[in-house]
RNA sequence: GGAGAAGUAUCGAAGUGGUCAUAACGAGCUCGACUCGAAAUCGAGUUGUCACGAGAGUGGCGCGCGGGUUCGAAUCCCGCCUUCUCCGCCA
């Protein structure tokens, strides 16, 4: 959510700046109705101060033996005013809310204007490999080496899932482990997270109400936010950004640096694409994700921090991966800067997110209400909030599959990842 | 799933229809006094938010959340959430 004060003093710098992001708005309506709502604001506070201040005397006149029958009836009369502004009021509120709410986050300053074709590649690691051979798709190396088994997957869960097996189970949590211990390593704290949040969760991440259609909903009961009370996550960052909601964090305390581990379920509904085909986008696939709150002024280094960290994860596997700058329209709604990991899938000739790292600056703490008191000045202000995958596996696992693809059909162990696979080098047939 | 109890400031907790919610009382924390220093003791301070205002400040709102009754609600009524206790059921 947007600074108030900020649309207030200076709409035409917001309007903009939420121009680089291909978003269009006018706040003419909005201003005009801000204007109502505060001369109206101010209309029944002087009513409500009247009657407080009429009520007060009540006790008083009766203790001195007065009749307080006209009072009454004048507070019947300010009651009933009351009661109509307030309700004016609330009509007014909804419809400023409902538009402050819609609003995406502003871009930072440097991230360029425009969608997906104005993303700059900021570095490269590695190159891509070169084959002596036919090099294979990962489906079918996969399958061939028994690690994926995506006919019982589809008979499990339908379309869209897989079971992994055998070595298959073993790489994919090996490559958990590993990121895990990194992690560890680097002072993050662990989380193990609920897989199933309230609406309220979303909502503070600024994916609901626009992307509420895109997680599995459950309990449609009754009402509940948008007529369902709970969903299974999409990512863990939907529940640790909610972690310290409505809470006053230390100052001193910051920054808090968590990572956690979950499946993260998705529907993905209409996405799927032949070239999609395998692991690439599935309706659940496992990531860990990597989370800070920070104080204003620490976000930005967070954010190199993190896509860093990111970064060395895949280069420490020893992939080929370039890492991009968004595009302003290319950056989710909440985000003010976004960067992407992507690995280089063979089979597909191109370049897959494997990590996006983001700097939601102030927005998703002021949706819940995450706040810090600064000691300086001894007001109260708004943390920073930032995410960025440690990754997600499920691109990971094919980029290794097809880039360590050998020859005779087997695939070499990254290095990094051989002790959590009996210290073997090499995925064979024969295993 | 059933029954009961509870939710008030940083914590414990009083208040059960008005004139002590700038919330009694106790503790914590901050500053000061005392002290060589500390403990103890004494004194002062210690919620957020919205509107108006240059500011000092003035006013509104807030007792888990949302409604209702009433001239007036922490207090009465209804719904919901969370926690605890007991019972039932169960991987």
């Amino acid at each position: 959510m947007l600074d108030i004060n900020l649309i207030r003093e200076n709409p035409g710098l917001v309007q903009e700046k939420l121009a680089k992001k291909e978003y269009t708005v006018d706040f003419a309506e909005f201003l005009a109705r801000d204007e109502k709502r505060r001369e109206l604001i101010y209309k029944t506070e002087q009513l409500k101060a009247d009657k407080n201040k009429t009520s007060a005397a009540i006790p008083r006149l009766k203790k001195e033996g007065q009749d307080v029958a006209p009072v009454m009836a004048r507070m019947k009369q300010i009651g009933e005013e009351i009661k109509a502004g307030d309700e004016q009021l609330a009509d007014l509120d909804r419809l400023q809310q409902a538009f402050l709410e819609a609003l995406p986050n502003l871009p930072a300053d440097d991230v360029v204007a425009g969608g997906k074709e104005n993303n700059q590649v900021v570095r490269v690691v590695g190159q891509k490999p070169e084959f002596a051979f036919a090099p294979r798709h990962h489906v079918d190396l996969v399958e061939q080496l028994g690690l994926i088994d995506y006919t019982r997957g589809a008979k499990l869960g339908g379309s869209g899932f897989w079971v992994y097996r055998g070595d298959g189970a073993r790489l994919e949590w090996a490559l958990l482990n590993f990121f895990m211990e990194e992690h560890i390593n680097d002072g993050y704290e662990m989380i193990l997270p609920p897989h199933i949040l309230t609406y309220q969760c979303g909502y503070t991440a600024g994916q609901f109400p626009k992307f509420k259609d895109d997680v599995f909903q459950l309990r449609q009961d009754e009402e509940g936010g948008e007529g369902f009370t709970h969903f299974i996550l999409p990512t863990a960052e939907t529940a640790l950004v909610n972690m310290h909601r409505d809470e006053v964090l230390d100052e001193d305390a910051l920054p808090f640096k968590y990572f956690a581990y979950t499946p993260c379920y998705r529907k993905e509904a209409g996405s799927y694409r032949a070239e999609e085909r395998g692991m690439i986008r599935g309706h659940q696939f496992n990531k860990i994700e990597m989370f800070q709150y920070t104080l204003p002024e620490q976000s930005s280094a967070a954010l190199e921090e993190l896509v860093n960290k990111a970064a060395r994860l895949v280069e420490k596997l020893g992939l080929h991966f370039r890492v991009s700058k968004l595009a302003a329209g290319d950056c989710s709604a909440s985000m003010t800067k976004t960067y992407d990991i992507e690995v280089w899938i063979p089979s597909m000739n191109d370049y897959k997110e494997v990590s996006s790292a983001s700097n939601a600056g102030d927005y998703q703490a002021r949706r819940g209400n995450m706040r810090f008191r600064r000691k300086a000045t001894g007001r109260m202000e708004f943390v920073h909030t930032l995410n960025a995958s440690g990754l997600a596996t499920s691109r990971i696992l094919p980029a290794i599959v097809e880039q360590y693809q050998q020859a005779d059909g087997s695939v070499a162990i990254p290095e990094v990842l051989r002790k959590w696979m009996d210290g073997r080098s090499v995925l064979s047939l024969k295993g």
